[in-house]
DNA sequence: TGAAATTAAATCGTGCGCGATTAAATAGGG
DNA sequence: CCCTATTTAATCGCGCACGATTTAATTTCA
C-alpha cells in the first residue's frame, strides 16, 4: 500500500535532482560567501578561515587551540597550520602553557590586535552585498545555527 | 552627528561577535553538512563533490565539463582533477569531442549509472539529519539560492 | 607510586576550491 | 588565407577540512 521504494523503507523517496537540494544550496551559497569575502579580506592579508580565527580572538585573546576549535567547530588537524601561518605573518603568537604543556595559548600581537580596526568595515560590506535586510539576515543566520545543531547531532 | 564610526564612513557599524555573524553560520552549516553526508556518501564511494557531478550527470549523460561547471558553479581547475578520480573507478568516462577538440564530453560508465539506484535512498536519509520538516526545507533552500545569486551579483 | 587511560596538539595523506597561467583548438576580421 | 582574439580544458600553487595516527603531558586509580 505504501509508495515507499524498496531501497529506503523509512525514509520518502526525494528527489535526486540538484536544484531541489537544500545541501547543494547551500554548498554553493558557502562557495559563492568566500569568493565575495576574498578582496576584501586580501586587504587585510587573511584568508576567511583566518578572518574566522581573528574573530575569535579579537573577542577573547589569549585562547588556547581546542578552545578556538569549539568556537569555530574545527579541529587542531586544520587550526594548527593554519595559526602557523597568522604566527609566521607576526599578527599571533603560540605559546606552550607553563601549568600545563600539553595546552598551546595563542596571544595576539600588536599587530594583530590592530588589525581589528581595519576588519571594522567587512562586516558593513558583506551585508551590502547579501542584498538583505537586516530582519532577513538574522532570520536566515540563526535558521542556519538551528540546521548546523540538527545536522552535528546524528554526526 | 551620525554614529557612523570614521572607518567605515558608507557602511553600517556591524558587529566583528562570531556568533553574530551570518557568513559564520553559512560556513560551519556546510561543514557540518559534509560531515553528515560522509558516511552515506562513503558507501558509494563518492566525495559530497563527486556527489554533486553524479547528480548533474544522472538527470543529463553527456555533459561538458564546462557545462557541468555551470551548473556547480565549478570551475575546470576543481573539475579536471575530481573527474579524473570518477574515471580512474570506472564511474564515468572523459572523451574529446570530434567536432571541437577543445570540449570534453563526460559520460557515465553501466557502473555509474548504476550509482544512481544505490544513491537514492540519499536524500531521504539527508532530511531526516536536518530535523526540518519539508516546508522548512524548501523555505531555506530558496532563502540560499536567492543568497547565492546575490553573492555572485557583486564578485 | 606506577601502569593505564585520557587529553592536547601536531602530523600525515587525500581531496577539494580557486586565482593565475598555459596550451591547444576554433572563430572571426581584414 | 593568415593573424589575432576567443574559448575550452588542463596545470600549478596554496590553503583549507578532516579522518586517522602519533607524540607528549597529565590524570586516574589500583
Amino acid at each position: 500500500m505504501s509508495n515507499t521504494p524498496p531501497y529506503a523503507p523509512d525514509a520518502p523517496a526525494l528527489s535526486l535532482k540538484l536544484d531541489d537540494q537544500l545541501c547543494f544550496a547551500l554548498y554553493s551559497a558557502t562557495n559563492a560567501l568566500k569568493k565575495m569575502y576574498r578582496p576584501m579580506l586580501d586587504r587585510l592579508g587573511l584568508t576567511y578561515p583566518q578572518y574566522l580565527v581573528m574573530m575569535v580572538l579579537w573577542e577573547r585573546d589569549g585562547m588556547t587551540v581546542s578552545e578556538i576549535g569549539e568556537k569555530l567547530f574545527l579541529d587542531s588537524a586544520t587550526l594548527t597550520p593554519l595559526l602557523k601561518r597568522l604566527e609566521a605573518q607576526g599578527i599571533l603568537e603560540r605559546k606552550r602553557a607553563a601549568e600545563d604543556e600539553r595546552v598551546v595559548r595563542v596571544s595576539l600581537t600588536a599587530k594583530g590586535k590592530a588589525l581589528k580596526d581595519d576588519a571594522a568595515s567587512v562586516p558593513g560590506e558583506a551585508v551590502t552585498a547579501t542584498g538583505c535586510t537586516p530582519d532577513e539576515l538574522t532570520a536566515l543566520r540563526d535558521a542556519l545555527k538551528r540546521l548546523r545543531t540538527d545536522l552535528m547531532k546524528t554526526g
